[in-house]
DNA sequence: ATAGAAACAATCAACTTCGTTCATCAAGCT
DNA sequence: AGCTTGATGAACGAAGTTGATTGTTTCTAT
């Protein structure tokens, strides 16, 4: 997931270049993660393309090389060295770990508030394979950025450094999907509920008549607190806590390693008598909806399954019921609490739970839905 | 390894691709089980129907220029409650436990929220004197409300017998400055994070080099939170754990009784050489400010005082340093969520945590701020 | 004016991805 | 059984992409 291909960046370049007149290089090498000479070429290419003009530093919009008599000794100063960042008062810098899971629906709530009361964003990117939220975090603040919007890489409780970095950069911010382990730092969040919607996701099958359901986990910062859920709702709701619970290792998907992670979560399910799991990350329960299949079983019938994220539930070949986190309001309230800080809205500092829905679909056995 | 028809799979390549704005071969050969060659000859005879783009690396929509990443974001159905009540009828119904004491400030912002979403307000008054939350919460249930806003009597964790009672009533509710016990407890809350404001208020006395500071507690549902904001306080801090708490009981203003309390209270931090203390409800400690005149003494010289709640800090003799909950806020914000419930809006339930200000005054010995 | 810093273009090696070709396999038909 | 068809996986050379290096140009501060 780490690297986007080669017209994604040029797209985000260009949006970014629209939003703001101008770009510069190492801007931009730094919040993609390529090489200064990567975003040369990149720029050669549109340029090439006319949809930009080089000038050094950077790029700027339109063709201009003959307009302004005057300083003539200064024909590349649009690209807004860094003294005038462009109008840095009401952008937001916003740092997410993945620009092609979960957090482009983030996003797409952040760019509506944000658009709504006329604020730019300009995006950090980091990721698990090379996480950098530090580096970042300080790109973003020399950008001139108004305040942050951070999710960060690593666990759901930042790691001191982080949070120390966004403490120094001096200018408001506001976490999403992560959150300090000092109940006490004074800093704004917005979370999911991920703990309530693995206990939803539970009870749910129970009421579908399971007394056993099994558990799959990722790799990954959610995985500890959806745990959380799946052994509450164990608790609270009688079933059997002997059901299979499998840790699975962050691998590259369809690896030989994935398959057999796969078989042995299934086989688990057989051995026990479980007829029903909730599993971790869209993409996992996608895959083991092929691997039922692959060993002639079917899901909801043979195995109800729910899967946790529902980014692409919807698109799977059984279509997936799934624990449906509220990413775009999630962006969206983030950005209103961060722009109210830099309105001087006299607003006291929240901290946001907000509660996932479950979708129902086909794989879980119950009648779905409309909508 | 699977059986997938060749135009299952390209349906659901299309809709991942239309999901995301881009899709990379190797992720999809990996989720779909296939090579890649199988799914670059997908692509190719997708691209040549004209219902891609190929690029190098994957795919993505359309000819470049129009890619929007931000697409539909969810199914967004909206959850239709429940044949919505009496529709056009927009009553809120405001439980409070006081109409003197906090509650008018959160009642303020209510009402003003209310009022700018052309909602009207009916009150319902509990005590503690008199707890009938339940009876109350019927009431305004008979007499039509639309939704509930609840700040019940007794303690900061809701009675089951009371949630139930709001549960019953099937009509949508927000709970202000109260929450269920139950973390799985599907409902919203606004709070404020009393802890915090006891640790604010602990940290300042340490930071004018107080290292021990008393507390003096009223039998209030806040209690037990500040108590565990003094207790983290102080051995976060490192202040002596010794320093005199006490449990006053709820009295008659005036009585002699209440005034044996403080006189006991004074004693104490007297005996152990404290000369800082937080107190929690202004009322008692301007009580306890005169006591001190009373017994010749002054604050902050003999006894620096930050008072919890400040409804009337700012009237006393020596102006109280007081921890402010954003009580005009939590109120507007509550019925923000119950209005956006009633209209139907799909918005994911919240659970919000404010933070109260430190406001500083004359009675803890510190240079005031303005403001 | 000049030294030093920053930005640049060109180049190269490592790597990934591409398209083609070929062998395999299953299903359907003769 | 034998043949055909279509889908697929594997292999391989070709082509594209990228980070690093290098030498040059441009800018800035002294």
């Amino acid at each position: 997931m780490a690297d986007m291909l080669v017209e994604q960046r040029q797209e985000l370049l260009l949006r970014e270049l629209h939003a703001t007149g101008a770009v510069r290089v190492a801007e931009l090498a730094q919040r993609f993660g390529v090489s200064t000479g990567t975003i040369r070429r990149d720029l050669q290419e549109l340029a090439d393309l006319g949809r930009l003009t080089k000038v050094r530093g950077g790029a700027i919009l339109l063709d201009r090389a003959s307009s302004r008599p005057d300083t003539a000794d200064e024909p590349a100063a649009p690209p807004a060295p860094e003294a005038a960042p462009p109008a840095g008062d009401r952008t937001l810098g916003l740092l997410v770990p993945s620009a092609t899971y979960y957090y482009p629906r983030v996003l797409a709530g952040v760019r509506e508030v944000a658009a709504r009361r006329g604020a730019r964003v300009v995006i950090g990117l980091t990721n698990v394979d090379r996480p950098r939220d530090v580096r970042q975090i300080e790109e973003l603040c020399d950008s001139g950025v108004a305040g942050i919007l951070a999710a960060t890489t690593g666990p759901h409780h930042l790691p001191e450094e982080t949070l120390a970095a966004l403490r120094d950069c001096g200018r408001p911010y506001v976490l999403m999907e992560r959150q300090p382990l000092d109940p006490y730092e004074p800093c704004q969040y917005v979370i999911t509920d991920h703990r309530q919607g693995a206990f939803l996701a539970v009870k749910h099958l129970r009421s579908l008549g399971h007394d056993r359901v099994a558990l799959y986990l990722t790799d990954t910062p959610t995985a500890s607190v959806v745990r959380e859920g799946w052994t509450d709702a164990v608790r609270a709701l009688g079933l059997d806590p002997a059901a299979p619970v499998i840790d699975a290792e962050r691998t590259a998907l369809g690896s030989s390693h994935a398959a057999r992670q796969y078989d042995a979560f299934i086989d688990g399910c057989l051995a026990g008598g479980v007829r029903a799991a909730l599993v971790h990350s869209d993409h996992d329960a996608i895959e083991l909806l092929q691997r039922l299949r692959a060993r002639g079983m079917r899901s909801p019938e043979d195995l109800a399954l729910i899967a946790y994220d529902d980014e692409i539930a919807a698109l799977a070949e059984v279509p997936l019921t799934a624990v449906s986190p509220p990413k775009r309001q999630l962006g969206e309230l983030a950005a209103e609490m961060l722009l109210d800080q830099l309105d001087a809205h006299p607003s006291a500092p929240r901290r946001v739970t907000m509660q996932p829905r479950l979708i129902i679909r086909r794989s879980c056995g119950a009648k779905e839905e409309s909508g």
